[in-house]
DNA sequence: TGCGATTTTAT
DNA sequence: TAAAATCGC
């Protein structure tokens, strides 16, 4: 009775459902991951998050080796392609079940039903686990058993469920074997060569220290720091969540450890509702498949004519728009395949409201360059900027980047950072050199009004109404 | 986590 | 008369 896992999206061998429910018998165990790099091109995957998944899936062989668990690599093109090799393997180990966390975007749930039927046929078990989020998806419900669609009383029922079930991690499994050599995944596919460094270090050991590190020594100052791009105010954990190799649980546990260890009560307060943030728009993209079906949440914003994506499109990528704060942060994504929070905010107004350009594009690029990149969540913070979603931004309530520019960056110096064109300006003008003064060279002037395009994206979605 | 116009309030 | 509160998009 030999069992398999096969991994996924929880690239980790601590507090991992489907790897513990495998070792539970006393059976051997292998374990398998599946490189799909067409699929992951259909879905927008970065250079980026691809070499941080290849190199997660190395170390995780690497753990899993150590406990006696064989991991083999199969290579398909799409997910429909995945299915051959997953039977041919279960076939060849003489699997008997195959255990797997869910993942929720259609194309994945749609794979997943697709194996269990060609396993149903093969009189092979099939285990699925709900090991996304931390508390089981479809559970938090509203008193009337419906799914919430707002954030607040999702996170109030979400934290009084936290506190009634107490949810503890699963350890990492005693060895089931004497260890064994690791396979190792070698080749990048040739779409994702091109990669910014890694941003984070790699392995599940390195995870926990940042956490902890975080924990101890950020965490506290969390809710002041957070805006400010300049400042090392977040977590920066999001690769590692993004990817499985930290879970919302763990992450969640120590935050609630530190607070019960006196830790700055506010701070952590405010990241641990971060952490429902992501539970809450998982939660979305599991009762609302359409979210990842390229359609809005609310249906009357889809008749919305947005503008064709022509040289503004290309200007905001490039970030050569004329805001300093807009395009520092394009720069700091096309650079670093990471942007700071608040910023994808700023920008994504700033492509939906003020240049009026259709949030899809701005999600699938957002996807092709981050290497946190996670469908609920991009999904959902698109959706709020664009006031198409769940719980979004009231339509008239637009950003402005200046003014956001002179809040959170007041000194001016996260623009001077990325924009250095800028760098001699003071934090008077840096924030809009086109008001006032010489705009220094090849620094471009703005390439909408941010007043005039504010009013009109505004009349758009009142004409809606009527 | 908006902004600007208008009305009300404090002195 | 200026600051604060309110209103509507």
């Amino acid at each position: 009775m030999t069992q398999l896992v096969w991994f996924r999206n929880d690239l980790r061998v601590a507090d991992n459902a489907a790897l513990t429910a495998a070792c539970k018998a006393d059976d051997p165990v292998h374990a398998c991951f599946v490189v799909t790099p067409e699929q992951w091109q259909e879905h927008d995957w970065s250079p980026a998050r691809v070499q941080f998944v290849i190199a997660h899936a190395n170390a995780l062989a690497e753990d899993l080796a150590k406990l006696g668990i064989p991991m083999t690599f199969l290579q398909a093109r799409r997910f429909d392609d995945s299915l051959e090799p997953l039977t041919q393997l279960c076939r060849d180990q003489n699997i008997a079940r195959v255990h797997f966390n869910e993942e929720y975007g259609v194309n994945e749930r749609r794979r997943d039903k697709a194996l269990k039927q060609k396993l149903d046929d093969l009189d092979i078990e099939t285990c699925k686990y709900r090991d996304q989020t931390v508390a089981p998806v479809g559970d938090i419900l509203t008193q009337q058993g419906e799914p919430y669609s707002v954030f607040t009383p999702f996170s109030r029922r979400w934290r009084s469920w936290v506190d009634e079930t107490q949810p503890t991690p699963f350890p990492i499994p005693k060895a089931i074997a004497d260890p064994v050599k690791p396979a190792r995944l070698d080749e990048i596919p040739d779409a994702f060569r091109d990669a910014p460094p890694a941003l984070v270090e790699t392995g599940e050991d390195a995870a926990h220290h940042q956490l902890e590190a975080f924990l101890s020594e950020r965490a506290g100052a969390y809710k002041d720091d957070r805006d400010f791009p300049a400042l090392d105010g977040t977590s920066q954990l999001s690769p590692y969540l993004a990817n499985g190799v930290l879970s919302g649980r763990q992450c969640l546990l120590a935050a609630r450890q530190a607070q019960g260890m006196g830790g700055n009560q506010d701070g952590l307060t405010t990241w641990i509702s971060e952490i429902a943030w992501r539970d809450f728009y998982v939660n979305i993209l599991y009762h609302y498949p359409r979210v990842s079906m390229h359609r809005a949440f609310k249906p009357e914003t889809e008749s919305l004519a947005w503008n064709p994506p022509g040289e503004q499109f290309e200007a905001w990528k490039e970030g050569r728009t004329g805001i300093p704060i807009v395009d520092a942060a394009m720069r700091q994504l096309n650079e670093t395949g990471w942007m700071h929070n608040r910023l994808r905010m700023v920008t994504a107004m700033f492509l939906t409201k003020n240049l009026f350009i259709d949030w899809r594009l701005g999600e699938a690029y957002f996807m092709s360059k981050l290497v946190d990149g996670y469908l609920a969540s991009n999904n959902g913070g698109w959706q709020w900027s664009a006031s198409t979603g769940t719980d979004a931004a009231p339509y008239f309530r637009v950003f402005n980047p200046v003014t956001q520019s002179e809040r959170f960056d007041p000194k001016g110096e996260f623009v001077r950072h990325w924009v250095p064109e800028l760098a001699k300006l003071d934090a008077k003008r840096i924030h809009d050199p086109s008001k006032g003064g010489v705009i220094p060279g090849g620094y471009p002037r703005p390439i909408v009004d941010l007043k005039e395009s504010r009013k009109e994206a505004i009349a758009k979605f009142q004409a809606l109404k009527d």
